[in-house]
DNA sequence: GTGAAAGCGCTAACAA
DNA sequence: TTGTTAGCGCTTTCAC
């Protein structure tokens, strides 16, 4: 049916392995025989099996890629860049969408494996600290190099590229500072969760530079998703003593927060300052100039890909464990400036 | 190095054959030898090879998936849907991104080749009408089942599942005659494009079968980004005899138009009705209540991976050209209410 | 019920 | 510079 590497050889009159060595241009050729192959290749319209030959190498040129939701932009991003880099690298993706599911995510390991892939970038969902002990058993066992995308720290066995979220929030925090706030409020994620803690740390830490005090009253938590942002901040801005600026630390929270603005009346930032944590495309579009951190998400994916082709050659000692930070970056849309006086 | 299915063999003292059968679950096996066969697999936590299956099959199970822009949601659901039903067929999913650059699609319809895919899902982008022939050509000469999505129907050498613009444009445009409107003006996509056509028409009808004439002055086309609808709708705006409503036909267009209400202070839908083209959840989050033709994106991704599960396995005819029409749903959030008198 | 042997399409020593 | 041969890990007749 298909054309094979037999094919060639007979048509072209030489060995298969001649056919082989022009194919991956490797071992001598003569350039006659070579172009005769080439001419033979095209005219069949040849397409060498990525299969057999894996099977002979047995090594793929393929590597898995493990989200947890897809049709999230920000995970979106990152696959872009992880495209990118094993683009140039000739590797290619099998793409595995948990849905956020235990099981899911234990079948993509064990389809990764049958598919015999050289490596795996994984990111972790926000549930990450979850992380449940058969799928991070697995993970080991698989063999192959791991790239954990704005993981937790703590799966200390694997190699990763982490976002610097106490630089995020300290930069966020600082800003609203600068801009004249004192009393600044922040609804942050889920309680106990790395991001969420180093993300306190940095809002803390801008405060206490500043001689200004962590007010518990202050401090909020949420669940990442805009429901539980949308109830806090009804909440704000029913306080007495209410702030003057809110940080809230993930995109889908602050998309909460401003609903609440919106039904009370609230202008941003004239009645209250706001700085979000990701960005949301659509509402800086639209000229709300909402000021944000920026994780950067595209550049995680390329750098995340780039580490695991490094380990991919790494032969060398078991494999090392790499790291690298990243640092978010601070935009400014105006969102975050002081204007109003009246709560002083 | 790796566990083969030899070294379950020797271990269990069976031949491959029978390793193979229980792997397979095919033939007769007592079921005593099935389980001290089972008993090994476990202990040796063996994974048969994919690779050596499909090699020896010569048959995969995977199926290449190719998009323009992974992190636009719009893609990223469409892919969420293909990997559910590709999931429940124990297909994997090998993804293409292509940035829509012509060189990137050439050279993963190679890659997909390469590893013989059995099957291939497309979504062209919106830039479909310049599918150039070198990409169509080779498209056909794969000789495996290619599912379109949201394509165009020129392509008739394609099944596909395919989006009735005419309707949802009508529906959208009713809605608003409904609400009062007879001034009603459409931003449409690129001239010429067969989504901008169709939902011209769509448009018109709705205006006909109510007695409106379609007025040339309110017929606008940009080109599927906001730049465009943001200077279209400004125009409007200064417009002597000027609309009481607008119809923008996409998603990233509706965003524009957005911007320059903001900007001119115009209120929805006290000064100006609005209805757009696919959904921008962050809109609708924080409140703005914007109505919108809700383009099936999962369930397109669903019904076309059934489709090319179906002409996987339709060896009999070359394969049947199968086509599915799917209808967008009007989603009516108040943006298109009919409460400015002043310009009747 | 089970096994021997051939073969899927390719690569990689080793010879020539 | 080219070819022979064996083998990658699995499935699949065919025979026992």
């Amino acid at each position: 049916m298909t054309v094979t590497i037999k094919d060639i050889a007979r048509k072209a009159g030489v060995s298969r392995t001649t056919v082989s060595r022009v194919l991956n241009d490797s071992g001598y050729v003569k350039d006659e025989t070579r172009q005769r192959v080439l001419k033979v290749i095209k005219e069949l319209n040849y397409t060498p099996s990525a299969i057999a030959r894996s099977l002979s190498t047995n090594k793929s040129n393929t590597i898995g890629v493990i989200v947890p939701e897809i049709n999230n932009p920000f995970f979106g991003e990152i696959i872009k860049g992880v495209g990118q880099v094993a683009d140039e690298h000739n590797l290619n993706i099998i793409l595995c969408n948990t849905d956020d599911d235990r099981e899911k995510e234990l079948k993509a390991l064990k389809i990764l494996k049958e598919q015999r892939i050289r490596g795996i970038i994984i990111t972790p969902t926000y549930a990450e600290d979850q992380f449940n002990s058969e799928y991070l058993s697995t993970l080991e066992n698989l063999g192959i190099p791991v790239v954990l995308l704005d993981g937790h720290v703590k799966y200390s066995n694997f190699s990763g590229i982490f976002i610097d979220h106490v630089k995020g929030a300290y930069d966020a925090t600082k800003a609203l500072i600068k801009a004249g706030h004192k009393k600044i409020a922040i609804i942050n994620g889920r309680k106990n969760y790395k991001i969420t803690v180093d993300r306190f740390k940095g809002y803390k830490k801008a405060l206490n530079e500043n001689n200004i005090f962590v007010e518990d009253k202050y401090v909020f938590y949420g669940d990442f998703e805009y429901e539980s942002a949308y109830k806090i901040t009804k909440h704000i801005l029913k306080m007495n003593d209410r702030p003057t600026a809110v940080f809230v630390t993930s995109n889908m929270m602050i998309l909460g927060s401003i609903k609440a603005f919106y039904e009370e009346n609230i202008n941003i930032p004239r009645d209250m300052a706001i700085i979000g944590f990701d960005k949301i495309d659509a509402l800086n579009i639209i000229g709300m100039n909402i000021s944000f951190v920026n994780g950067p998400t595209i550049e995680m994916g390329k750098v995340g890909m780039k580490m695991l082709i490094d380990n991919l050659d790494n032969k060398k000692s078991k494999e090392e464990i790499k790291r690298i930070t990243l640092f978010p970056k601070l935009v400014l849309k105006g969102s975050e400036k002081f204007i109003n006086n009246k709560c002083e």
